[in-house]
DNA sequence: TGCGAAGCTTGAGATAAATCAAATTGTCTG
DNA sequence: CAGACAATTTGATTTATCTCAAGCTTCGCA
């Protein structure tokens, strides 16, 4: 018993073995040895529905990756108005790293759950450790794009392209994070996770914008849906004329 | 003269020696004889107003720091509606590393110089050299968080809000790229280095509202013009208070 | 299984910004 | 330095989206 302790203390566990997204986070190109040490200086969290993990302004103490559940990235302007910046996915990074505070806050969409690091624990593990630090840049820099497309959604585009858009980036997410699919086709039907005021802060639009939105892509059988949250595309090519 | 040709071959200046980006872009931490080997993988070219660095959709083929000059990096609707994504400023860090297509097009503003270099190249150099391919990471996470921060102007702000933040950050990063000014104090004169076209796609506005907003700052006394680009600010609290 | 409340949809009217159309200003060229 | 052209400003009108105000669903919970 003693013995077996020794060898698996309950509070060293590697949870990184059995990790669902060990091959798509940041983490996957690191060794046994690496993963093993990583191991040792993050922990596992779960965050309720609701449950904010990082607030905007603060004195950024963690990053995180996020294993299972959606979190939404957002800003708000002093009078209340909030932006949406972003959604994180399975396997995507949260956090900011080398910086002082969290340039926005992360609250989980879902039940969720996130694998955290000390800022200063993962920071002296990255600049050792030069696959991991590769890996973030590269993850990086694909959010840099992928934010950069959305301001031409927020700048440019009209209620209808902006609902369009984001219906087909949340079916290829979908896929995407959730990886059993090894059919690795992007489904039509899928479950919205988020309320629709949340849609409106994404699309920079109001919630009645977005309802009507939405009445109107059921009306044209372009969309059918169950429920409120549960959406079937019907006609995708006009989604993606659209989103073009 | 054989001699001196060998010493000090004309293709092979160390033109990174001068370099009045040196200290500020990302090649900063690197040691002489990492800045010898950069020095010979890169080349330095100029661009004229309006000239083109990148097309969106391209192969991404180079990589560039700017040495001088302010430029504008921009993506297309098929349908011709343009967004400018973001402002390159001498030091700032241009193109896609690690990516097969460039996902927008770079074009001159001004008159610039550029260090230009293969992306393979600048690849291989990276991997090689953590503290390259680190102060790449940070300039990165830094480019995030200005590109969010923008979101929220493009998705919640109104005209009026929009422009008093753009002249802001305007003339703060006028300063610090013309740095030769060691005050290091934000200037409230300084030059726009676009048109009203330019500044409706950089706000996602049109150019008659944006033109209109112009003149209601002029008349409120919040900024003093001479010509159509020199711009004073009379009035900073008034348009921080608007960008906050 | 039905109550209550939150979330969503719909309608009517208001409004900021877009659009269309001149007029004006600034700039460059010959 | 005039003329011409491009860029900008201004004006009038339209429109997409917002705002305000009900009404209607859905869903969790007693």
């Amino acid at each position: 018993m003693v013995a077996m302790q020794a060898d698996h203390p309950t509070n060293e566990i590697n949870f990184c073995q059995a990790c669902s997204v060990r091959n798509r986070a940041i983490c996957a190109d690191l060794d046994d040895q690496e993963i093993a040490l990583l191991n040792k200086i993050g922990r596992r969290r779960r965050l309720a529905l609701g449950e904010t993990l990082l607030w905007e302004g603060d004195e950024a103490v963690f990053v995180a990756n996020v294993v299972s559940g959606v979190l939404k990235l957002y800003t708000q302007t002093i009078d209340g108005r909030e932006q949406i910046l972003g959604l994180a996915y399975p396997s995507d990074f949260l956090g900011r790293p080398f910086g002082e505070v969290s340039p926005y806050s992360v609250e989980a969409l879902s039940e969720s759950i996130v694998c955290v690091f000390q800022r200063s624990d993962f920071e002296r593990f990255a600049e050792e450790h030069g696959r991991l630090e590769h890996k973030l840049l590269e993850r990086t820099l694909g959010e840099l794009d992928r934010t950069r497309r959305w301001m031409l959604l927020l700048g440019r585009m009209n209620a209808e392209e902006r609902l369009a858009t984001l219906l087909l980036e949340i079916a290829s997410r979908t896929v995407l994070a959730t990886c059993e699919n090894t059919s690795w086709k992007v489904p039509d039907e899928f479950e919205l996770p988020m309320s629709r005021q949340q849609i409106a802060d994404i699309l920079g639009l109001t919630i009645e914008t977005v309802s009507r939105q939405f009445t109107k892509f059921r009306e044209e059988g372009v969309i059918e849906m169950r429920g409120r949250r549960d959406v079937t595309i019907r006609k995708r090519d006009a989604l993606e004329m659209l989103a073009a």
